[in-house]
DNA sequence: CCATTTTGTGCGATATGTCAACAAATACAG
DNA sequence: CTGTATTTGTTGACATATCGCACAAAATGG
């Protein structure tokens, strides 16, 4: 892969794609340009591209994001067997704990949701398929780093901002990374009350048949109906079916 | 908005991604070029361009698109206020009615999810906030496509293939225009299985407080539980405080 | 081993990014 | 209100990156 087989064209485009969050739904072209440290020239380059093909809207001032982005992301999604393959053993673990399970999978520091089954409201954010947590801090974050060579999980720890989400959140990366070994030598991971006060949570990975890691499986349960004790007894054997059985499907 | 405004490779990169479907998650350069028309070398830069910011992995023969993609796309739903909006008075509607509910946005002549609440699994594909339906045979659609002035509706179901995905599909455009004025007369729109056998659904429009419909809102039920006649009896009512709510909440 | 397909690479023509200047809007102080 | 300062959007010139073609190299498959 040589430099002269890059197209900065579509490197900034995407950069600008990526400035619109939440905060900022709409932006001008110089909100757009100081965001992304694009050229106001370029960056309006870009929006004009962007809002051309339909990915944006122009009202003369200010740009949106429009739906046909989400075909992007969709296009992924789909792309991905994951999702199709774990959800009939998502709603049936789901059903037979009576508690909510989620199967994530990791992008740099962060986890991806891409499949949920949702019991019961205990999370106070909603969280659907593509939704996003930082991984140092959710149990099936925890899995995933700790399948990573300790040099890479720790290069990404000390990367990611670690945010102190609730009082018990540990944000030390020499804390995390003994999370990590004993989530590895565990086969698991707990957590307490990290992500949000309320919420425990265990996690396992989901492995290939070659035995790389490729996503993680959680139950999370009310804070004021488990102890964290007792979730990997209530919990693994049946999470270790959908284990067992993933692995299968996945040749 | 001139031409010498548009970027050309941007808009091949964002080509390329939509390539990436279901059926060809993993394509080679040769492939990516076929399905989107781009010279080989020019897909070739646009997919090593995407493997090196990550967009896409390469294994030296075959590019697959990496989670990292999402991100475009969740930019796109996060800088969309309904979801979250609209997300409570969806959980409490499934409740309240014991069946699945569902928002909806028109994009093209698709519908996108945005939001939903599922109760059981009444549909054999599993919908999530980003998928994708035709709006000519949804009952979200059918809504949507009836605010719209009467030639753009036309134009769009002249323009998309209308498959018929169940023996009660309606797929000739003048019976769909039908509805749509039915529809757009009545306030709501009923569907009997012509997405998926077994499917019964009644859709609602959302409006802004303009007035201008933004959105679509729907329950879906199982045949052998309804008939079609009573949907708009038994569901109609609680759908329409949420309408009201909503309304209210779109200052 | 050759035929066929696929991938990689120079090259000229063209499009694009950067930078700077300019125009237009906006903010603001007196 | 007015004139000034500041920000924002637009345009042009020029150096450079990119496109698409044609060809070379490599892989694939009988």
């Amino acid at each position: 892969m040589l430099e002269r087989d890059i197209m900065g064209g579509l490197a900034k485009g995407l950069l600008a794609i990526e400035t619109f969050t939440a905060d900022r739904p709409r932006q001008s072209i110089a909100e757009v340009s100081a965001s992304s440290g694009l050229d106001r020239a370029t960056a309006r380059r870009c929006l004009l591209t962007l809002a051309h093909l339909g990915y944006a809207d122009y009202d003369g001032k200010y740009f949106t994001l429009t739906p046909r982005v989400l075909r992007l992301g969709t296009a992924c999604l789909a792309t991905m067997p994951l999702p199709q393959m774990v959800q009939p053993l998502l709603d049936r673990l789901s059903d037979q704990l009576g508690e909510s399970s989620s199967v994530s999978i990791l992008d740099g520091a962060e986890i991806v949701y891409v499949a949920r089954a949702a019991q019961r409201k205990v999370m106070s954010i909603s969280l659907m398929p593509g939704s996003r947590l930082p991984a140092f801090c959710t149990s099936m974050g925890r899995v995933m780093l700790a399948a990573l060579p300790e040099a890479e999980a720790r290069a990404l720890l000390d990367a990611a901002p670690l945010a102190q989400r609730t009082r018990h959140t540990r944000t030390e990366p020499g804390a995390i990374m003994a999370e990590l070994a004993l989530a590895r030598q565990r086969g698991f991971a707990l957590i307490d009350q990290e992500v949000e006060l309320g919420l425990r949570s265990i996690a396992a990975p989901l492995r290939n048949a070659r035995g790389a890691t490729i996503a993680a499986l959680n139950i999370g349960v009310p804070a004021t109906q488990r102890q964290v004790e007792d979730l990997a007894r209530l919990y693994l054997p049946a999470m270790q079916t959908v284990q067992a059985e993933l692995k299968a499907m996945l040749r």
